[in-house]
DNA sequence: GTAAAATGTGAGCTTCTATTCACATTTTGA
DNA sequence: TCAAAATGTGAATAGAAGCTCACATTTTAC
């Protein structure tokens, strides 16, 4: 017999225990990051992804209180996979050029770009975002990977100009990518040359040539 | 008495003939642009536009097909809005420095920016375009004013790699642009300094330092 | 073996919203 | 003056989608 008392109605909902359950879980993070992709966050809705995932549309609201949580799940782990993605092309370049240090950061953010890329722009573009303390967090791992390759500029420390500098090249790389993804040019290596032409020489005049 | 046979239906809606009509559309586009700026796309409604524009639900569907054709006609409006702004900074800049040209374009995109930030935001971001060709006409026009500040590269003329240039540094100016707006941070002096620099350092190497 | 907990189900309730339509009012033109 | 065209109205319709809940099935723990 099943408990009489009912069972949900928490707002955190329940964590899975059982593996049948995680993989129900799972299962449904899945489908959702597929429709979601496929339809944008408008046309997303949580009966077609529990129909795609092969769950009863209970079992969706039994983990998920609501639509957006959801979709905020997927982004939380999109964003691990995203870092991880750059991350890859990070490692011992202390002896390389800047040329070969920049290529590599490009790399990374088209690679972090290439992971399920209608996803991501559905992520970034359409879903809102309700928590943000969690996309702080990203931004700021990300943000590190930038502050790697800005040089201090010579004379006196000045490590809020620095910062500035870092987040005008994230910002700007961020928009090149976006806009090439946007016209399926991510592969293009003549506009990958001329990204690494722009930051280059932005960042040897930062050191003085 | 009324007409008998029904007079709406049509899909390209009636153009409003009378001055009153035409100060009806105007009414609603305005207070279309102002839910669709408080509320973003998805919770942008028809009912509540009309509300705000102090007219029937009857009357807006007078002019409007749908809910998205009236999206479409605001951006229209606002595209313009845009590119007017970024006009304002052109002019006679022949004689002026690199810099000081490269300031004026600053300016301009920023002052495009500057107009309804958040209806520009949620335009751009959430409203799905259907109908490209307008989209295509204004980029092609915003283009021209960067095409405006990239010097040709010396020696045999490439106008191929001159025009990813160009692309290039409006993608980049762009992201800029945007992550500053989202971070409230479109006034900050530094930042557009600091742009400027990345901006002219990648127009004198270019040119052959 | 068995009771309790965990998990799964899906019909249907509720709310919301785009859009229509039959009709009323105002303006135009002759 | 007056009929036709233009314009304006808003209750009503239709359909969609989020989410609940009463209950069924499976697993766990002893």
């Amino acid at each position: 017999m099943a408990t009489r008392i009912p069972p949900h109605r928490e707002s955190p909902r329940k964590a899975p225990r059982q593996q049948r359950s995680r993989a129900t879980v799972d299962a449904i993070l899945e489908a959702a990051a597929r429709v979601l992709a496929k339809r944008g966050w408008a046309d997303f809705t949580t009966n077609e992804t529990a129909l795609a995932a092969g769950v009863s549309i209970g079992s969706l609201y039994q983990y998920f209180p609501n639509k957006l949580a959801l979709a905020e799940e997927i982004r939380a782990r999109h964003l691990d996979a995203v870092l991880a993605a750059i991350s890859i092309s990070g490692g011992s370049e202390a002896t390389a050029t800047l040329e070969q240090r920049v290529a590599k950061l490009i790399d990374g953010v088209v690679a972090a770009h290439s992971v399920d890329q209608e996803l991501h722009r559905v992520l970034l573009d359409e879903v809102p975002l309700a928590a943000r303390s969690k996309q702080d967090a990203f931004e700021l791992d990300y943000l590190r990977r930038y502050q790697a390759v800005v040089p201090p500029l010579p004379g006196k420390p000045d490590p809020t100009r620095d910062d500035i500098a870092a987040r005008v090249l994230s910002a700007a790389v961020e928009g090149v990518i976006h806009a090439a993804a946007r016209h399926g040019e991510l592969d293009s290596p003549a506009l990958r040359m001329e990204l690494n032409e722009m930051i280059c020489a932005y960042l040897r005049h930062r050191s003085g040539r």
